[in-house]
DNA sequence: CTAAGTCACCTTTTT
DNA sequence: GGTGACTTAG
């Protein structure tokens, strides 16, 4: 490893080793060098074993670039050493050790709506309106307490009401339901670990020995129990280094607490800090705008950027008609440098503050017929087709799963309703949901059901003793010709059928490519691998294609060109109906979003806006924009508005005009072809004979169709 | 019990 | 504009 290209302080952070230290990285100083270098010494000059080392990443992603990253930088074999995010490890240890708990090592990982599904289950159970408590406020309610450590007693001793007492008496009665489900939340893998730590002090030794040297990246982050966890690990050795910047704190809504990384000292006596100031990605003008923002926060700990890049273009300001005007304008403005100065479209990001904006831009590619990649939003693995189909998959490792079985003893339909699966329900009482129905002969319910019932739980065992011999991707074929899926969605007819069927292919391919990449493979390790997935990590910015996301999951990430869409009042910073408005944090928000940038920043704002496709609301632009000092705007008045932005006759448009008997694809209907069109632009009407035999007459500018090309 | 149709709610942000 | 929960006719 070559330590001579790194600066000084990037050295002082890497070279220094013993005892606490956190260093505060701000965007763009080489963080993630200084981690990779760091693990790099350690390994190759201090002689630590690889083993001994344990790195703690904020995305799925950012683990494995860092393995790669360190494996090129020294010659040692580094296949022990423990690279993952929070939840990763977390799932890790409990594999190994939550039996002390009187868990099952192959527990069922739930996320938020199965979370939310065993909560809905026992608000019924108890007889409490759903309205009074309904289960997603309820869900989140439970959540927060997980991640403030607060068990149901503490929070029934506590409660100052009858209400307050039901939502413990519900937290109570949901920690006992995942134990009895074999089941633990994305929170428990953060909390049970420390659980087992606190109970079994031995257990806690072993893992002291093994983690010697802990580094953590995004420490600002951090929330109560993962900040316990690494106070835990490294009580004995006392080797810490963490890298953080508080003006990157943005998730404070789940429970990070900005003070973790300020009173670092407080925690960890005797530690070193260490501040990375000298930006290597954006223009000055966008540092100083970045600056001119974050420095208006209170809460922050002293230090500033500075870089040695040249001063740039300045802040490029939109301003739109409305929402599909903004995206038309953005998209104006990608093609004009995209031409001009000859970049590729994947240097180019969107940011937004809430998913939904991305469909009034991502509507506008499309008919432009520009490619494109949108992070987050609906995920892969929230579909519900592929859920169900990952419900068999669950319930097959872990016969205890009650809301997987709930979700698929009836699909495809087996004649089994909702009073049969209430019935069941009341008469198995063994946690195996699977083994009690076969042991019960009398379920007094009818013959149908009964069979219908027996012949399910047979097929479950039977795949689940060979997923326990072959590989799993062979198995899941047939199992899914076995229940007749395939056909289930071709006799549908319909596209969207046809589109659910190929998701449950790409999810088959998925489990294939996990097998080649995977060194012990097996079938509760990718469940495991899916549930703690997430878009951001197979995000491919080497594809042609414009990149769109949240400006929360962008952290981390840099692009030359950088869209800020939507920077309107109550949008952007977001207005809080019920809590009191964190600017703060909104405005950190804001300076993730900028820094992102190495050579252009472009904001924009439409002076009205539709939400849940409702009539459009007025709109006005920004405090944050405001914020911004008007010499490092381009054009700080903004634009002269004038309509021509938002009529559809320009060549960018005109590149996707319809013709007769184009082959197009609609969202619901699937494909066809054009037989007519009446009248033109966006309001003509389209007359398209679907492949399923189904005549439609379409308007231009609704129906979103899709060219076949 | 099933399938198709209607209705309400939704939108902060995510592991 | 899209989803999931509930309703109603077979």
């Amino acid at each position: 490893m070559d330590i001579k290209s790194l600066n000084e302080k990037q050295k002082d952070a890497v070279l220094n080793v013993g005892g606490p230290m956190l260093v505060f990285a701000g965007a763009g100083s080489g963080k993630t060098r200084v981690l990779t270098y760091k693990i790099a010494y350690l390994i190759e000059e201090i002689g630590m074993l690889p083993s001994n080392i344990l790195a703690v990443t904020f995305t799925n992603k950012a683990a494995q670039e860092m393995k790669t990253r360190v494996h090129d930088l020294v010659d040692v074999d580094i296949h022990g050493i423990t690279i993952g995010t929070f939840h990763s490890i977390g799932a890790m240890i409990l594999r190994k050790e939550v039996w002390n708990l009187g868990w099952d090592s192959n527990f069922t990982i739930y996320d938020s709506s199965d979370s939310k599904a065993l909560v809905k289950t026992i608000i019924k159970d108890l007889n409490l309106d759903l309205k009074m408590y309904d289960p997603k406020s309820t869900m989140i309610k439970i959540s927060i307490a997980k991640n403030s450590m607060q068990t149901p007693e503490k929070l029934m001793s506590d409660s100052k009401n009858i209400n307050e007492e039901t939502i413990a008496q519900i937290y109570l009665e949901y920690n006992k339901q995942l134990k009895s489900n074999n089941s633990l939340d994305f929170d428990d893998l953060l909390v049970k670990p420390i659980e087992i730590f606190n109970s079994f002090p031995e257990i806690l030794k072993k893992y002291q020995d093994k983690f010697r040297y802990i580094l953590v990246d995004e420490y600002q982050d951090t929330n109560k129990p993962q900040f316990e966890f690494i106070k835990l690990l490294s009580k004995l050795n006392q080797d810490v280094f963490a890298v953080g910047d508080d003006d990157q704190s943005i998730y404070g809504w789940r429970g990070a607490d900005i003070s973790n990384i300020l009173n670092f000292q407080n925690t960890y006596e005797k530690s070193k800090i260490l501040k990375l100031e000298q930006n290597y990605r954006s223009t000055q003008n966008i540092l100083n705008a970045a600056w001119a923002v974050v420095s208006r926060n209170k809460n922050r700990a002293d230090k500033k950027l500075w870089t040695d890049n040249d001063s740039g273009d300045k802040i490029k300001l939109i301003s739109a008609y409305n929402e599909r005007d903004e995206a038309l304008r953005i998209i104006k403005d990608i093609s004009n440098i995209k031409d001009t100065k000859r970049e590729s479209y994947n240097k180019f990001l969107i940011l937004y503050r809430t998913n939904a904006q991305s469909r009034a831009i991502e509507d506008a590619l499309i008919k432009n017929g520009i490619l494109y990649n949108v992070v987050g939003g609906v995920k892969f693995y929230d579909r519900k087709e592929v859920k169900d189909v990952l419900a068999y998959l669950r319930l097959i490792i872990n016969p205890n799963d009650r809301i997987s079985f709930d979700r698929i003893i009836n699909f495809p339909a087996r004649g089994i309703g909702k009073t049969t699966i209430d019935k069941i329900h009341n008469l198995v009482d063994s946690d195996n949901i699977i083994d009690g129905l076969m042991k019960i002969d009398d379920l007094n319910i009818g013959k149908k059901q009964t069979h219908s019932i027996k012949l399910f739980c047979k097929m479950i065992k039977i795949y689940s003793e060979r997923f326990d011999k072959e590989l799993a991707s062979i198995v899941i074929k047939d199992f899914l010709d076995e229940i007749n899926l395939k056909e289930f969605y071709k006799n549908q007819n319909t596209g969207e059928a046809e589109d659910r069927w190929s998701n449950i292919e790409e999810c088959i391919s998925g489990i294939v490519e996990y097998e080649n990449s995977s060194n012990n493979p097996s079938l509760s390790g990718y469940l495991e691998e899916v549930s703690l997935f997430t878009d951001i990590d197979s995000l491919n910015d080497t594809h042609d294609k414009i990149t769109m996301m949240t400006i929360h999951s962008s952290k981390g990430l840099e692009f030359d060109y950088v869209y800020i869409a939507g920077l309107e009042k109550g949008l952007f910073p977001i207005e809080r109906l019920f809590e009191d408005e964190n600017i703060e944090e909104e405005r950190r928000l804001f300076y993730v979003a900028l820094t992102r940038s190495q050579k252009r920043v472009v904001l924009s704002y439409a002076k009205s806006r539709r939400r849940f496709g409702g009539e459009p609301i007025p709109a006005s632009r920004s405090r944050f924009i405001n914020e911004i000092p008007d010499e490092l705007l381009d054009n700080p008045v903004y634009e002269s508005f004038n309509r021509s932005g938002s009529n559809y006759n320009d060549k960018l448009e005109s590149d996707c005009d319809l013709r007769k008997g184009q082959v197009v694809i609609h969202k619901i209907f699937g494909k066809g072809r054009i037989e007519r069109i009446d009248g033109v632009g966006v309001n003509s009407k389209i007359t398209i004979l679907f492949f399923n035999n189904t005549r439609k007459k379409l308007i231009y500018k609704y129906a979103n169709l899709e060219v076949v090309k």
